[in-house]
RNA sequence: GCGCCCUUAGCUCAGCCGGAUAGAGCAUCGGACUUCUAAUCCGACGGUCGGGGGUUCGAAUCCCUCAGGGCGCGCCA
């Protein structure tokens, strides 16, 4: 790990130690970036009081025990340190960070990690919402593998339930073959809505649907043919969609709600034994302590309803149990819509009193927010229908290729740059912005080439392998003493050193968001430093290989980066 | 009624484990191409951090309260 702010941490609390005694000495030094050096150390102010001194004089009694070694120490307004770092020690770290392949990404103790994303509804509305959480999760799975954690990725597929009697109902009536062909183009959703308008008009489709139901979960081969077929020809159609997005989740990855089912009698059995769910009003619930509905009844969570089926609840207390006794998960990860919020609030707190959930494992919901419309409104095409994701990404991609220069005449080369750009678009506007906001879906500002986008990284990014292509190195050749002769230079060079901390605090935090704003801050520093500093016409042969060198830790930072935000790149733009 | 989330510059958003004059981007205005991609860069303008109270040496950040907005709340998943 590079990050400056470690070396710092280590130097003051030493310091601390030496100073005020060694029970200070695990002090948090509260080292933060400073408008006025490079970062600043808070930790005298707020040791003040508990020392009975005045905070400019514990802060000078630190100042003086710190070893200065590479750091400049000065006390300042009320109390604090303004510390900066030596240009040698920046351009040690520089160097150590280009020659590490790791780029100073830290690899930690490895955990095993749950991740439990995309989660498409084989019978339900599929719409932006359902991209957003398959490209967050998508990111966290590329970060917690590459710390080094094992990542099992969980797609909770909504393949089971009531609505998937109506459906076999309505592919009969349709016909399998054109059925199965409309599903497999992406045209789900409008099959479901047929569906369920036959539902709510057509009483014997009704009464049909219901009684297909109990043949499914009892395992009627018939029709578990049907739901087989409908559920791979699904499977066809979010795979597309995977692929178009560059998503890493396959097939293998699948734990949808059917798999469950063979679980579910033994959960609700369990439950019951052991007190934890009661009968009431003929439903098999789990009241967990602090939940309250209207009219401060306890809130119920239903797992077995009055007709013996069961809901989701049962299903996703069934997948807990799994994961921590089978998958034997440190951590699970829900990247879930912030409106199952309630709902995962309670499933875990029934998990913890069945003893399923322990301490040594933690269950998190990452919420993401709903995306909406220029109308503020959940999203919807103009017309007020639920938009078609191809659809959708087609036109991102589309749009992208009319605002890419028309340097590139060559339509294959002006298709690739336009599809990575038009998909990384999309999917930047996902992470950058924090998971549990909602935000509005706008196509100009997600293809902007400048601003916090997609299109800018990549931008930046394709300069610099410009400069390489040009001179006709290898980035991956190119080593050298740093020289840290220009402020851009220094600020870049600075900058690259927290790579690892800001991959390390998404992996931490599940914030895609802090990961975007760190590329873009670099790819501003990047953009700075190449207007103001000539690399391949620089004067001086030891300048032109250090900004060489600069140039290719940064091409490698911001490719590793964009990687892990899953992130395509052209080659230029 | 209860619970969760939100309210920061004209717009879109960061910052929220308390720390100095609250930051970006977009938009607006003004500069910079015989120079490695100007799809860029540099600068300016712009905010009582929803209101009020409290804790603190210090609050956008923590606590309380009020207002406004969103979502959810017993047999859909």
């Amino acid at each position: 790990m590079t990050d400056p702010q470690i070396l710092l941490a280590e130097r003051v609390q030493q310091a601390l130690g030496t100073a005020f005694g060694q029970e200070y000495a695990t002090e948090d030094p509260l080292i933060r970036p400073s408008q006025f050096a490079d970062y600043q150390a808070n930790v005298a102010l707020s040791l003040a009081k508990r020392l009975r001194r005045a905070p400019r004089e514990v802060a000078q009694a630190l100042a003086d025990a710190i070893d200065r070694t590479d750091v400049t120490v000065e006390v300042s307004g009320p109390g604090f340190l303004n510390m900066t770092l030596s240009d040698a020690w920046i351009a040690a770290q520089s160097a150590r960070q280009a020659g590490n392949e790791r780029l100073g990404v830290p690899q930690g103790t490895p955990k095993t990690v749950v991740i439990d994303y995309s989660a498409p509804n084989a019978a339900k509305e599929m719409h932006v919402g359902h991209l957003r959480t398959t490209i967050v999760g998508d990111s966290l799975a590329r970060v917690h593998e590459h710390v080094g954690d094992k990542v099992i990725r969980q797609n909770h597929l909504g393949d089971w339930g009531t609505p998937f009697g109506m459906l076999i109902e309505h592919l009969l009536d349709v016909g399998e073959a054109e059925a199965l062909g409309r599903l497999a183009a992406g045209d789900g959703n409008a099959f479901y809505q047929e569906a369920r308008h036959k539902f709510d008009n057509d009483r014997t489709f009704e009464e049909r649907s219901r009684s297909r139901v109990p043949q499914l979960q009892g395992g009627d081969p018939a029709t578990l043919r049907l739901w087989d077929e409908f559920i791979e020809y699904t499977k066809r159609y979010f795979n597309h969609v995977y692929d178009v997005l560059g998503v890493t989740l396959t097939d293998d990855d699948i734990a949808g709600e059917s798999m469950y089912n063979a679980m579910l009698a033994d959960v609700c059995d369990e439950l019951e034994r052991t007190g934890v769910a009661v009968i009431s009003e003929g439903a098999l619930c789990v009241f967990p302590p602090g939940f309250t509905g209207r009219d401060d009844q306890p809130l119920p969570l239903i797992i077995r309803k009055s007709d013996g089926g069961y809901g989701y609840a049962t299903t996703d207390l069934a997948a807990i149990r799994y994961r921590v006794s089978d998958l034997k998960t440190d951590r699970i990860l829900y990247v879930v819509g912030v409106t199952q919020s309630l709902h995962f609030q309670m499933v875990f707190a029934a998990a913890r009193m069945a003893g399923w959930l322990h301490d040594g494992v933690s269950a998190e919901h990452v919420q993401i927010g709903s995306v909406l419309g220029s109308d503020g409104k959940m999203f919807k095409t103009r017309s007020g229908a639920s938009v078609k994701l191809t659809e959708l990404l087609d036109e991102a991609v589309s749009r992208a290729e009319a605002v890419i220069s028309e340097r590139y005449d060559d339509p294959a080369l002006r298709k690739e740059i336009a599809r990575k750009v038009g998909i990384g678009g999309v999917k930047y506007a996902d992470l950058s912005v924090s998971h549990d906001s909602e935000y509005v879906f706008d196509f100009d500002r997600m293809l902007a080439l400048t601003g916090n986008t997609g299109p800018y990284l990549q931008y930046a990014t394709a300069r610099a392998r410009s400069i390489f292509r040009r001179a006709e190195i290898d980035p991956a050749d190119v080593s050298g003493p740093i020289l840290l002769g220009e402020p851009q230079e220094r600020a870049l060079a600075l900058h690259l050193l927290g790579f690892g901390a800001a991959v390390e605090a998404v992996a931490e935090t599940s914030e895609p968001h802090r990961l975007c704003n760190y590329l873009f801050d670099l790819a501003q520093a990047f953009t700075s430093f190449y207007e103001t500093c000539p690399v391949l016409k620089a004067e001086d042969e030891s300048v032109r290989l250090s900004r060489l060198s600069l140039s290719a830790l940064t091409l490698k930072v911001l490719l590793q980066g964009l990687n892990l935000l899953g992130i395509e790149v052209p080659e230029r733009m």
